[in-house]
DNA sequence: CTAGTTGCAAATGCTTTGCACAGGA
DNA sequence: TCCTGTGCAAAGCATTTGCAACTAG
């Protein structure tokens, strides 16, 4: 899959890259690796791993400055959310789908990621009874995983 | 009320001392303006501003390192809460009342407190649903505050 | 050709830590 | 006295930035 042909991945690179030109700006390979391992990857992911997994996955070298600067082109056009464990680390993910919150284990770190429409639902009261316009919402729960719990 | 007498809050510091010297730790009097400075602030302030605030309140120098110590104590007792809002730099709060979230302000940083029980009930069902046992959550909602909307 | 992009290294800025000294118990 | 807490400065680390070289359009 990662190496070989992805439909989808390929409308979506073609899409981003078009979207990118729309705007006047210029496309490179490494933006495409960047996309092409956070769209392969299931995972929630920091700057250093997305350039180690391009080291891994394709033998290509990236620096590091130049995959920060990605992701903050990546979050301004809401292409990626970050996602802050309180390790003091970013992560990085893919906004392909609709929104979701995260469970976090704080023993092994593991994410589990979750959707529920009535939080939603209820930001939007929450919002509304403080006189806020609404943009988006973060919800992360803490707990102990199922593994680290025995 | 900050430099005179409350006593709510010097039983509140009585306390917090007796339980130090429970735990065979000892007391201090860094530890006693950090706290009375986060008591009587109805803000989430940073490490920065703790140590502005005391010296411009109370004329006492106390060492950034000192307060970052303290603001680690004070969270492993469970007093006070970390709250970050993107910027890199972590909020403190003393965490007297019940759990509450926060909405903020994109636009001019500021940060109401609120809660809601249908989402302290809620965030329960969604640990069960993943097998997680629960520690606690937080949800923060970003958007434009009043002011900063007209 | 021209302006955006990259890579490197240096700089930044928040937070942590080593160590000598001060000060609670 | 003994051991923890403090203050300072240095170290750590994730992230940002300056700049020269590169490259897409």
């Amino acid at each position: 899959m990662e190496n070989g042909n992805d439909v989808a991945f390929d409308i979506f690179l073609k899409n981003f890259k078009k979207n990118v030109s729309k705007i006047g700006l210029k496309n490179s390979i490494q933006k495409d690796y960047i996309l092409k391992v956070l769209y392969f990857s299931k995972e929630h992911l920091t700057a250093e791993e997305i350039s180690n997994k391009i080291k891994q996955n394709y033998n290509v070298s990236i620096g590091i400055a130049t995959v920060y600067r990605a992701m903050k082109f990546l979050n301004d056009m809401k292409l990626v959310d970050l996602l802050e464990i309180g390790d003091g680390i970013v992560r990085y993910e893919l906004n392909l789908s609709k929104h979701h919150d995260h469970l976090i284990c704080t023993s092994c770190g593991k994410i589990i990621e979750f959707t529920d429409d009535f939080i939603e639902l209820n930001q939007i009261k929450i919002a509304e009874k403080n006189n806020f316009i609404l943009k988006e919402h973060v919800m992360t729960i803490y707990g102990l995983c199922e593994s680290c719990n025995e």
